[in-house]
DNA sequence: CGCGAGCTTGATGCCGATCAATGCATGTGG
DNA sequence: CCACATGCATTGATCGGCATCAAGCTCGCG
């Protein structure tokens, strides 16, 4: 006997139910603002490990906003070279790099399985027009975008590996916390060679700081499972410069 | 006898007048929409030399347009060492980082003399409700700011020392180039420290890779006075591994 | 003319890349 | 249930590119 699908997409997606609502694009704003939001907001869609939710080269129509699941970004060079530019986790918005050519810059793919509210471009465009709040809070979110990138290109230029891994570490946890997760523990969602690409080390070198981390006694690594033995330690590597 | 002030500050400008408008924040827009723009954009500011337009931690006002000159931002972490994010030449913008948190998160600082249109960021957004078109350019303006970024990340986590160099060159010249300079000749406005940090590399290395392409034939290198004889042989240099 | 900031060049060393082998977990088919 | 394959992680040995340290050099300027 046949089953019936469990799940039929596009599922009606609501921001004003949400309970990422204070760390997604509608924050800040008041419950009559969020219901406009609703109407705009009204789809989503699921993703498996390993899926594109856009491609470079793709023609730009849509934010996301991650619900579920947890995704990668990143650009590729001709010859084959990439470089992560970034992760993100529920609550945080997807495709802003397309507003400014109408067509994706980067790669957007889910690291486990995911799924996302699909926020039409256009559409949240007009809303803006309309709630001084809306176009506020989503100028602040790319504006905060432009700071994050700027921290990583401090981190790229001019830190050492441990202290990358560290700051890395750091940034994770304290995001996996504001969305109630504990501050000491994480399961890592990618690769180390994901991890390498983002921080611009060899995957070698990441396992290899994991291990010394681990030795020193500031983290318990077994494969993704990370514990932070020592969180002032982990604090301490960074802004040290030997 | 004594001399009457030639400039008095601030001084008006206008964006309808202005030969930056089709690089700057009016590109797209009609006429009587920069006209709106003129009753924003209405005074500027000149800098000498060394001088911060804003700090990291200055309350947010005002975004900046370039209107001459040559500008650096960079971030500062506690223990001294800094990351040149970014260099900006006239009809680009400044400032985009404090929106986000009503603080700047960088410093923005004159190469040589240079003057500023002030665009007072709380009209701007006022003025973005009633023209929809400029909150459409205002949108593409930091999409591409972020599209940028993630170029900086692909250069600073997967490119060596020569390709990174010529990378920041070609992309200097096409900018300049836009502006009405030559292809093949350049005047750097920052030092080698400066390019370096920008690029995660240290000045010696920086200098040597500019000894290396003159020898090669492909630039030729003065000081800061830079002449690319082989545009060719430096595209073929970017994307590379090896 | 002499000073100093910025640039170039050389000698040396180290961090992270590379190459290579092994270990470990998961999954699949016999 | 085991044998084997596969993908990812760890670890070791070696190498190389860039950093570091240290002189000189150039040019503008008082």
């Amino acid at each position: 006997m046949s089953i019936a699908p469990i799940r039929l997409e596009p599922l009606k997606a609501h921001c004003s139910s949400c309970n990422l609502r204070e760390l997604c694009l509608p924050v800040g704003l008041s419950h009559d603002q969020i219901g406009r939001l609703d109407e705009l907001v009204s789809t989503r869609k699921s993703l498996t490990r390993g899926d594109s939710l856009f491609r470079t080269g793709d023609e730009f129509h849509s934010l996301y906003a991650v619900r579920t699941g947890f995704f990668k970004t990143c650009v590729t060079l001709e010859d084959g070279r990439d470089q992560v530019t970034g992760f993100q986790m529920s609550g945080e918005l997807l495709g802003l790099d397309g507003i400014g050519s109408s067509r994706h810059a980067c790669d957007a793919v889910a690291l486990e399985d995911s799924s996302v509210c699909i926020i039409p471009y256009q559409q949240l465009e007009s809303l803006s027009l309309e709630l001084v709040e809306l176009q506020r809070v989503f100028h602040k979110i790319m504006s905060r975008e432009i700071v994050r990138d700027h921290g990583v290109m401090l981190l790229l230029g001019s830190m050492r590996a441990e202290e990358r891994l560290a700051a890395f570490l750091l940034n994770l946890t304290q995001r996996l916390h504001s969305r109630g997760f504990s501050q000491r523990a994480l399961i890592l969602r990618m690769s180390r060679e994901e991890i390498g690409s983002y921080l611009g080390l060899k995957l070698e070198t990441v396992s290899r700081t994991f291990s010394r981390l681990q030795s020193d006694g500031i983290l318990e690594v077994k494969q993704r499972e990370i514990k932070i033995l020592d969180p002032d330690a982990l604090k301490g590597l960074v802004n040290n410069p030997c």
